[in-house]
DNA sequence: TTTACTAGACCTCTTACTTCA
DNA sequence: ACTGAAGTAAGAGGTCTAGTA
């Protein structure tokens, strides 16, 4: 097994978990980067980019879910779904949402019970957006009914409330994204972590939110997968370690048994102690089994406790960049 | 071709608000 | 009802990059 560690600072400008490591990179954040590999030595940025890709958080597989029809690569409406495709209620709103606009009223004024049903279904009366509900029934075979209208009316007079407020210098609330909203961003999230403006202004228009509310829900969930990503890693990290560091305790514990019994019988041990020492092919794991093969002792011989000895040697440096690991001194094994 | 400037995108850190146990 | 922790929307300030004069 091959150990190494990356410790780098992630270049701004571009994500983290896709850009590669360089001198040049500036910020605050830490990179780690933890390779696996058996046997191979790859050194160059590119393979280490896979193998970081590879140690990417992964959400377990969403169960089959209603294709949603995201169409953030151009601004040309999404295609119409068949009826009895389930979707996001303003996303079947929003493909009609040119046509509703078009034939909006704006000085039509939303019935009262629209109105208020989003701050009776919030607990804040001021979150102008998780105060913007809308029922999936009555969405369902919407085309243009007047509740669709009455939506996004509603959305449209909670966006221009707060802007309102905005202007009129008032305490600016925080607001609460719907869960309908919130799944749709993350849904638009798996397909492109990062947006264009052309995407950002269609799902902004989608989902009747600003652009800017679009961008900065997309820059923290860049963050949140950052960091989940990072706390994965630290955890693998400290799995290995503590692996390591107990084997490492044994071959020290071995490394002595040996020296002692080469200094109670000096002339008995012709050929260097290490020798006595196998390594299971299986399991990578050394042992002095006397029963064990000449054919397998010549196998795993010095050269492959050397080895091991290196990765122990490389896994101490890791202990000590690892945060918060105890790690005894991993001094280079002395073999004779 | 090089340099300075600018706008936009993104990052990290922080704050403030909401929700929940 | 109160409280603290956790989650998260949003602001601030910084860097980098691409475009342009």
């Amino acid at each position: 097994m091959e150990l190494g560690l990356r410790l780098g600072t992630a270049p701004a400008g571009r994500p983290s978990w896709a850009a590669p490591v360089t001198e040049g990179g500036r910020g605050s954040g830490l990179l780690l980067t933890m390779r696996l590999g058996v046997g191979r030595h790859d050194d160059e940025v590119g393979e280490v980019r896979e193998e970081e890709e590879d140690m990417e958080v992964r959400e377990p597989p969403p169960p089959p879910s209603p294709p949603l029809q995201l169409n953030l690569l151009t601004l040309a409406p999404p295609e119409l779904p068949p009826p009895s495709r389930p979707q996001f209620p303003w996303a079947t709103e929003n493909r009609n949402f040119d046509g509703l606009m078009r034939g909006f009223d704006v000085n039509w004024t939303p019935p009262l019970e629209a109105a208020d049903e989003g701050t009776s279904s919030s607990s804040s009366p001021n979150s102008t957006v998780s105060s913007f509900r809308i029922e999936f029934s009555a969405q369902r075979g919407w085309g243009e009914s007047a509740g669709g209208a009455a939506a996004a009316a509603a959305a449209e007079m909670t966006s221009s409330k707060l802007e309102d407020d905005e202007e009129n210098g008032l305490a600016r609330k925080k607001l609460r994204l719907s869960k309908e909203q919130s799944a749709f961003l993350e849904e638009s999230f798996k397909q492109h972590n990062t947006l264009n403006p052309n995407q950002k202004l269609a799902l902004a228009k989608q989902l009747n939110l600003r652009p800017r509310q679009v961008e900065v829900w997309f820059q923290n969930r860049r963050a949140r997968t950052k960091l989940k990503h990072t706390e994965v890693q630290c955890e693998y990290l400290k799995r290995c370690c503590q692996t390591l560091t107990e084997e490492n305790h044994r071959l020290h514990k071995e490394v002595a048994d040996l020296k002692a019994l080469k200094t109670c019988h000096p002339f008995s041990m012709h050929f260097p102690a290490a020798t006595t020492l196998s390594m299971c092919t299986s399991c990578e794991r050394v042992a002095s089994n006397p029963a064990i093969s000449a054919a397998d002792r010549q196998t795993n011989s010095t050269a492959a406790l050397f080895s091991r000895s290196r990765v122990l040697s490389s896994v101490s440096h890791i202990a000590a960049a690892a945060p918060r690991q105890p790690s005894p001194p991993t001094d280079r094994l002395e073999l004779m």
